[in-house]
DNA sequence: GTACTATACGGAGGGTCCCTCCGCTTAGCA
DNA sequence: TGCTAAGCGGAGGGACCCTCCGTATAGTAC
């Protein structure tokens, strides 16, 4: 299995190469350079020419050939998170502040108006990732359950202090947010109109028991 | 193909003809007749193939060429539209009967459940729909249109009626729905997990004008 | 410094799909 | 029976995706 990795101190510095390598050997130094050329041309041509943007776009303003671009990112997907992942780290440090700093209800609001801002800046990502589970329906990917994640960790809080309803979780949430951010034709001002309703829906009343309710 | 089938009375009976043609002089026969073959041919093709159906193999199931395909439906979406005109239809007439027969807000749960069945089992039109706005933004489709009003409907009776909120309409529902609906990844049931809140965050309570009301 | 080899590079090329263009066919009419 | 506008069809150009394999080189051993 070639895993003999041997020596090298090595290629380490200051770079978070575990993204790229689970456990096999360290890049070699020209791929490695590829590598992060190619995650910065991607973000640059992503960010200009939005959803369409050719693969072949991508390599060209790495300066690279296509396949190089294909040997490290066999598929179309694994580039766009490899463009994002630093954009889905800031949306669920939202959610770990809104948690530490807010009580369980204002820390929901604060978070889905997050993600609803979020959304709509990061339309190309949110896209392609639908793409992707378009194609291959039973796709794992870690953005998208570390958004899960988040949006769980700040809901599961809410329920447990009785103000946001049971019977939704906090991946139901994110599925009604992220193809509603997602749809091209939804205005800015029908999200920021919508979400109000959707935090009623989720709110549970702090109801003081009713004299006539039935479950008590 | 072979089926000449000669004039006869012909192909003209019982046809709503126009919808293919806003005034213009009547198709010629072969035309017509190719246009309804072009039809049910995407329906097919559609149903079995889903999204990504090529158009050269809806022309091959028809048996005419692709530049027949193409004089007859310039866009892929008027093709899709031309087959989902029916359903739509039906759509819009299950908005009709809830406002016709049940009381306001019964009608608004009964049309949206309605819709989320139908958004399901038609996910291969709505996707096309969203393609088509995706790449055209300021697209002006029939369908989308009537879904709209459809909505537009059952809502602003029930807003009419006091039993639903008014700053939201009927637009903005569909714009929540339809995306939620068409995401690759959302199960049946969460689609149901999902309504009733968003029917409770639409619906307005007949609310007893509390004491500490500021608004009063 | 030199030699060696696993690793990586790059772009030609095959496949698919979209859509257009234009010479040929035919329906409908007089 | 002939004429002509309307319609047909498929070859072909363009865009994109992805693979494959001959060539180049980083890293290592000596």
């Amino acid at each position: 299995m070639t895993s003999e990795d041997s020596r090298g101190a090595g290629a380490g510095s200051g770079h978070s190469d575990d993204d790229h390598e689970h456990g096999r050997r360290p890049l070699r130094a020209d791929a490695r350079r590829n590598y992060d050329l190619l995650v910065a041309a991607a973000r640059e041509v992503f960010a200009a020419e939005g959803e369409g943007a050719s693969m072949e776009a991508v390599a060209r303003k790495a300066g690279v050939g296509v396949g190089t671009l294909y040997r490290h990112f066999p598929k179309r997907i694994e580039l766009v998170e490899a463009v994002y992942t630093t954009d889905v780290d800031e949306l669920i440090q939202t959610a770990q502040e809104a948690v530490a700093t807010l009580e369980p209800w204002p820390a929901v609001v604060a978070f889905l108006e997050a993600f609803v801002r979020y959304a709509q800046s990061k339309r190309t990502f949110l896209n392609e990732l639908r793409e992707a589970f378009e194609e291959h329906p039973d796709l794992k990917l870690a953005s998208r359950e570390r958004i899960d994640a988040a949006t769980e960790l700040v809901i599961r809080r809410a329920q447990d202090a009785g103000v946001v309803r049971t019977d939704v979780a906090g991946a139901d949430v994110t599925q009604l947010l992220g193809p509603m951010c997602t749809s091209p034709t939804l205005t800015r001002e029908q999200a920021f109109r919508l979400l109000p309703m959707i935090l009623d829906g989720l709110r549970l009343p702090v109801a003081p028991p009713r004299a006539d309710d039935p479950a008590r």
